[in-house]
DNA sequence: GAGTGAGATGTTATAGCATAACTCTTAAAA
DNA sequence: TTTTAAGAGTTATGCTATAACATCTCACTC
């Protein structure tokens, strides 16, 4: 890992003790190092993936101890799981309303992209009303091939 | 099960039959089963639970039976996987493109409505071309309360 | 300082979801 | 007739997630 990524890194774990501080929640020791696990990962992790590199500094860990964490660090909106993949990545913006973000998936690189679209956010509110439907929750993950293989493999 | 919801599942076993024709695809009746099964169901059924029904008419059922049912069902169009429920719905409209479908998730009494908004999938394919994105598949589910209960516990 | 309560983690076991890999049968194509 | 391909059977296993109960820690209070 290069020192800026390092850095970037730095700053987000500090922007999360921010962020649970407000919330009145603890980023305990475990909880962080869950969330550095996911912040270093070029890509998203499965909770096992997780396990396996969480042991190697947790000896103790199973599975409740990822998952529980996983569950505070996306209460808290650190991380967010991608329902198709069954995996975690971190969240790109802490201020973001967590009803209005989408996932692009590249089905070629496996990288997954996190957007903030307001039409798609304001099509959906629309939809549900029109149905008398109240939304807690929306789930937006599009499949498909990502600007930069689509450039690779024209 | 009533006369009138008979009536309508044998029609949509038909309507099943044509579209696999036009598709090359052979409905068998391991196939229709399962379907059978599906539009029965008063709502979303989990692949484990299609296993135990099915067991009862085909004692020789097990787990790939239901998934390769399962994965060829959904290939024709005639059914959904509800990613957040692990659970399959019948389709409602097969002539539908299966990247135009939204499902409205009630977290009171479990129904999974399906509906196709073109104001949300124009969103989406716009929101795609923007970043270079070429969207294959979309999941796009909306958890809530659906207007019935909303209604009922106000 | 002993008792209490809440939150975090440890621990064991199990439930629930999905597929790999190989076999057998059957029916149509060559 | 041999070959091939699709469907289904069979066995085993892997992956995903949670239940239930025990223990620890630390702040608070009596």
């Amino acid at each position: 890992m290069n020192t800026k990524k390092r850095q970037a890194i730095k700053e987000r774990l500090e922007e999360a003790e921010r962020v649970c501080d407000e919330n009145g929640a603890q980023l305990t020791e475990l909880r962080r190092s869950v969330l550095s696990l996911i912040l270093e990962a070029d890509g998203p992790l499965t909770a096992y993936q997780l396990l396996d590199q969480l042991k190697e500094i947790r000896k103790t860990a199973v599975p409740p101890t990822v998952y529980r964490a996983l569950d505070f660090l996306i209460e808290n909106r650190l991380v967010h799981k991608v329902e198709q993949l069954n995996a975690f990545i971190p969240c790109n913006d802490t201020h973001h309303d967590h009803h209005d973000v989408q996932f692009l998936i590249c089905d070629k690189c496996g990288t997954v992209a996190e957007i903030e679209d307001h039409a798609i956010a304001h099509a959906l509110a629309e939809a549900a009303k029109k149905q008398g439907f109240r939304p807690s929750k929306a789930v937006v993950e599009l499949d498909g091939i990502c600007a930069a293989c689509s450039a690779s493999n024209p």
